[in-house]
DNA sequence: CGAATGTCTATAGAAATAGTAGAGTTACAC
DNA sequence: GTGTAACTCTACTATTTCTATAGACATTCG
């Protein structure tokens, strides 16, 4: 399962992505329209800006915009900011791996072999998929509607 | 990332795999081997008992067996008795769906479609292994050193 | 009988999760 | 240049989950 933040931080990445590229979305309106408590995706939305994720703004007319285009987002990269490593075993992660203390020599882990395969399909998912697909049926909707 | 718990229930369980079909395994044997808590791993039987993963015997000479053969047990079956449901959401789980009560329109969210072909990927792979497969690459080995 | 083994329930410390609170900083509007 | 609306940052807290540990109990074998 993956947390309650990371949810939150997806969603509110999807609202900056639906947005007009130099438009700054305000958190409360981010909160309101995803019903997000407002305190909590403060917290998330600054950890994606330290992140390089998203950029703010300051001030009256503030708010929060996409630093990148939304289909160079991936969903694994912020599961990874948010949530930590993808990997069901710290010793098959790649950002922070760390050694299994309880079994001896990695190459023979049983265990760890049949995970090595879940993670590489988890990943494969989560890094070829962005903020962009993830609206992209609503867009195509959107558009399948003004053509009819 | 998995629970130590399941760690531990999966390498017990390889433990009885590799143990002759009627001779019981003594819990302490299975945690001095695989360097589990013992008092821990106790807790761990007997859970994958009530669950008809196995069976024990009491008293003097006793100990835990396979219930059924390894080869019919997966890593999936395994972690859902253990760490609980496969899915990375309440909403695309199997055997404990609770609804998202944050967004609204299960077709309309952006995050679970993606989420669901992780679900996908993952119980492919964890449903499709079992503990025999775990336990294949030793034996191979076993083989080739004997034929070598 | 008695010792070895599993059974069961309770307890507890540590960490993670999901927020909440509030004082501080910045920038635009006027 | 002041006020206010926004983001910033740190700290705090309640709840749950994880990882065990403890100990009394039940069963079986010799």
């Amino acid at each position: 399962m993956i947390t309650q933040k990371a949810k939150y931080a997806l969603r509110a990445l999807t609202v900056l992505a639906d947005a007009d590229a130099d438009e700054p979305v305000m958190i409360s309106d981010i909160a309101a329209q995803q019903k997000i408590p407002k305190k909590f995706l403060e917290q998330i939305l600054l950890d994606l800006k330290h992140h390089g994720v998203v950029v703010s703004r300051r001030g009256k007319q503030g708010g929060y915009l996409l630093l990148k285009p939304a289909h160079t987002i991936t969903f694994g990269e912020i599961l990874r900011i948010i949530d930590g490593p993808i990997a069901p075993l710290p010793c098959l992660s790649i950002t922070a791996y760390r050694r299994c203390d309880d079994c001896d020599g990695e190459q023979n882990c049983q265990i760890r072999h049949v995970f090595a395969k879940v993670a590489d399909a988890t990943r494969k998912v989560l890094f070829s998929t962005t903020i962009a697909d993830a609206i992209a049926p609503k867009h195509s909707a959107e558009v399948t509607r003004l053509l009819a």
